[in-house]
DNA sequence: AGCACGCCGACT
DNA sequence: GTCGGCGTGCTC
């Protein structure tokens, strides 16, 4: 019998140390052990044991002696060989480690033993958080370990998954509820009720009939159903404005496929904020839709992805992790809103599900489309340039109108002796407004709009010891908090300095809440913050009660831009619309664009007109202008020429590595010596530039000092192969022990 | 990253 | 003698 090889990525392997690892595979296995199946190793000097996941089978290896596989975790292979093959793409365009990309493609339940028999039918179901930071919660293991198995289960759970519903969690551990209220008790976990996502059941209801298509519909799709039918690789971008019903096209696309066979995978931005497309697809494809995002819990998402796998569900909707639902015979993968960053993965790894499409798209001979009403610049650069098809939904459906929008110019206001938040101008707009029982939604493009508290009378603010930036207040939980690394203390009674009254600098939507009472006394206000930590469900319910309830205004932040599809709106407010223009970003420009024609566009979606205001201090700005007339092929043309100019992207590709350690003089160090081992590469490299060192906007997040070098440059293969060389080198070199280097495509941050 | 190996000083 | 400090190098 000839001896069996695998070759394994390992869990433990590093970036810098990251290649297949050859185990020998025991007789007993052999029957068990497959390409995509994930195996139980010993690695390292100490051989401790870590998952691994078979890349490939061989009759021999080159090296002398071999380690033995200890078990095998999965009956069947997990991955595909096509997955496979995607990790270790994955591996070489994202700069992270086989094993990390595998754990991206797989959902949380595979790692967990699960028995059959659970799934509450309750409408809500209760769910367990962690109210202390992940090092307090380390330190109190230590702590319990012995005395309280069950609790210390229940705790470390916890860690991994900041938050989970109870029932899984017990199930999971094995540990009984006691346990679990003992941690509530002692303040290290707090519970909740959270309304679960409950696929409607469509089975007993009738199906609606596929949208009728109207002409430029009709034309987009036919152009697009041809591209299908041709079943071979090919891209195309959709440009739709506001209201222009790209979702018919995309239902008429899915329903060709699925008659063909195949399967179909539409990804949008952010799955809370789009219920009613939701809806939607499931009234047409009923069960054959599955949904995958993360705030499904653990067992849910397994379960949709199992019946993804078995082919039960050949639609699948999802966020960013469900360009990689384990479809079988691919057709299309529509990717919606495409210009979002939450496509973009802002952790190991740093995948981008955009990239991660086009290569799916490409190896299955399958239709990549993106749809926007406001593409990226490079998305359109690429139609324009050919290596997308285009294709355009130039008007609104029904023939609605645009909304009429006003621009207002908030230096003369200021001149006026108006100093506040609102214009006269928007004021009497919102009067009349509430005078007819019509609705106004006031967009605050303002970022950090969350509370902070300071003291009255030293002055003192309360910072995160672990990173440069200021504690925010959450009323849910009655705490200071860190948004970048979790820490979180007790807001004390009196300045911890002076011993002086404490003060709420109220958010900058409670600041405008707070004006517009002063104006409209008597009138409700609904109020929507950027807060990522509210109980899940709470912007839907608030979302619900602005329609139900009919409240004349509702305030917020980037939340109120995204989909929302009210009739009874008829005005729109932008208050500082040049915010996100200065933030020193090339993607400034697009962004803000971006945002003001989305929100520009959640006024007038019913029979009557719309209208919208848009408050700023340039009011000659050539983008706010360009957004306010909703002319996105000028802004384009602007925009690009711009690009040009400061050589940024689409004209150039930009990567960035970025090192971090504890040590600042370390770190600048070690990024000084990436910059002079890129600027030396980058002179065999054409029209290669380096630019940095620099720290980081947030310089110091969890005790560690961030700087990055970013290179510019055409030759993105010669410049990948530059940085992962660089990573590694500064990674095995003695001097920067400590700190540790990655690189990114074009990171947001 | 994590772990053993090894080569030095301090202590029983 | 030997316990333990950390610098060095490897991971099938």
């Amino acid at each position: 019998m000839p001896i069996c090889i695998a070759k394994i990525a390992v869990s433990a392997a590093t970036y810098s140390i990251d290649r297949p690892y050859d185990y020998l595979v025991p007789g007993d296995m052999v029957s068990a052990v497959a390409v995509g199946t994930r195996v139980i190793v010993p690695f390292g000097k100490g051989n401790r044991s870590c998952e691994g996941i078979v890349l490939a089978l061989r009759d021999s290896s080159e090296y002398a002696s071999l380690k033995s596989i200890v078990s095998v975790l999965d009956r069947e292979n997990v991955l595909t060989e096509s997955q496979v093959k995607l990790a270790l793409f994955m591996r070489e365009r994202f700069f992270c480690t086989v094993y990390e990309a595998v754990r991206a493609m797989l959902p949380a339940g595979l790692w967990f033993k699960r028995d059959g028999k659970r799934r509450s039918t309750d409408k809500t179901v209760e769910i367990a958080s962690l109210a202390i930071s992940s090092d307090e919660a380390e330190a109190f293991l230590e702590a319990k370990r012995l005395r309280s198995p069950q609790q210390s289960a229940l705790l470390e759970l916890l860690c991994c998954f900041e938050s989970l519903p109870v029932h899984d969690m017990l199930l999971h551990t094995g540990a009984k509820r006691p346990s679990l209220n003992a941690l509530v008790k002692c303040g290290a976990v707090i519970l909740s009720q959270r309304e679960i996502y409950r696929r409607p059941d469509y089975k007993t209801q009738e199906r609606l009939p596929l949208p009728q298509l109207n002409d430029s519909q009709e034309q987009a799709f036919r152009g697009l159903h041809a591209l299908l039918r041709q079943d071979k690789a090919s891209a195309a971008l959709l440009f739709g404005v506001t209201g222009s019903g790209k979702t018919s096209v995309y239902m008429r696309l899915i329903d060709e496929v699925l008659r063909a066979g195949r399967c179909a995978v539409l990804l949008v931005p952010e799955i809370a904020l789009t219920p009613q497309m939701l809806a939607a697809f499931s009234a047409r494809f009923g069960d054959e839709v599955a949904v995958l995002h993360s705030s499904l819990s653990v067992g849910e998402r397994y379960d949709e992805w199992k019946r993804v796998k078995r082919g039960e569900a050949r639609l699948v909707i999802g966020t960013r992790s469900a360009v990689f639902a384990p479809v079988e015979k691919l057709g299309i993968m529509i990717i919606d809103e495409e210009q979002e960053e939450t496509y973009k993965s802002e952790n190991a790894p740093r995948y981008d599900a955009r990239e991660v499409a086009k290569y799916l798209c490409a190896k299955s001979g399958s239709l990549l489309l993106l749809g926007s009403a406001t593409p990226e610049i490079s998305s359109m650069h690429k139609a324009r340039s050919g290596s997308y098809h285009y294709f355009e939904l130039p008007e609104r459906y029904n023939e609605q109108l645009l909304p009429s929008v006003q621009i207002v110019d908030m230096k003369r206001e200021l001149r006026r002796g108006n100093g506040g938040d609102i214009s006269t101008f928007l004021r009497d707009e919102l009067r009349e407004n509430i005078d007819r029982g019509e609705q106004s939604i006031l967009f605050l493009n303002r970022r950090g709009a969350s509370k902070l508290v300071g003291c009255g009378e030293c002055g003192y603010t309360f910072r995160c010891p672990k990173c440069s930036v200021s504690l925010t207040y959450h009323s849910a939980r009655k705490r200071l908090m860190c948004h970048y690394c979790g820490y979180s203390q007790r807001l004390p009674a009196f300045c911890p300095d002076c011993g002086g009254e404490l003060r709420f600098v109220g958010s900058g939507t409670q600041h405008v809440e707070d004006e517009l009472r002063e104006l409209f006394p008597g009138t409700e206000i609904l109020r929507m913050d950027t807060d990522t930590v509210t109980p899940v469900g709470s912007h839907e319910r608030l979302l619900d009660r602005f329609r139900d309830e009919k409240i004349p205004i509702m305030i917020g932040t980037q939340m109120v831009t995204k989909g929302l599809n009210f009739e009874n709106v008829t005005l729109v407010g932008v208050l500082c619309a040049d915010q996100s223009l200065y933030s020193g970003d090339y993607r400034a420009g697009e962004r803000t664009f971006s945002l003001i024609t989305q929100v520009v566009g959640r006024s007038g979606r019913g029979e009557k007109p719309g209208r919208a205001v848009i408050q700023t201090f340039t009011p000659e700005n050539q983008t706010i202008l360009q957004a306010a007339q909703q002319n996105y092929k000028d802004f384009y043309e602007s925009e690009i020429k711009l690009r040009r100019l400061q050589n940024a992207p689409p004209v150039v590709e930009r990567y960035t590595l970025t090192a971090s350690g504890q040590k600042e003089e370390q770190v600048e160090l070690a990024v000084r010596y990436l910059f002079d081992l890129l600027s030396l590469a980058a002179k065999e490299i054409s029209e290669c530039t380096v630019l940095g060192p620099a720290p980081l906007g947030v310089v110091k997040v969890n005790n560690r000092f961030r700087y990055r070098v970013t290179m510019l440059g055409s030759d993105a293969a010669a410049i990948r192969k530059t940085l992962a060389a660089a990573v590694t080198e500064c990674g095995s070199d003695k001097r920067f022990r400590g700190v540790s280097v990655y690189a990114d495509h074009d990171p947001t941050d």
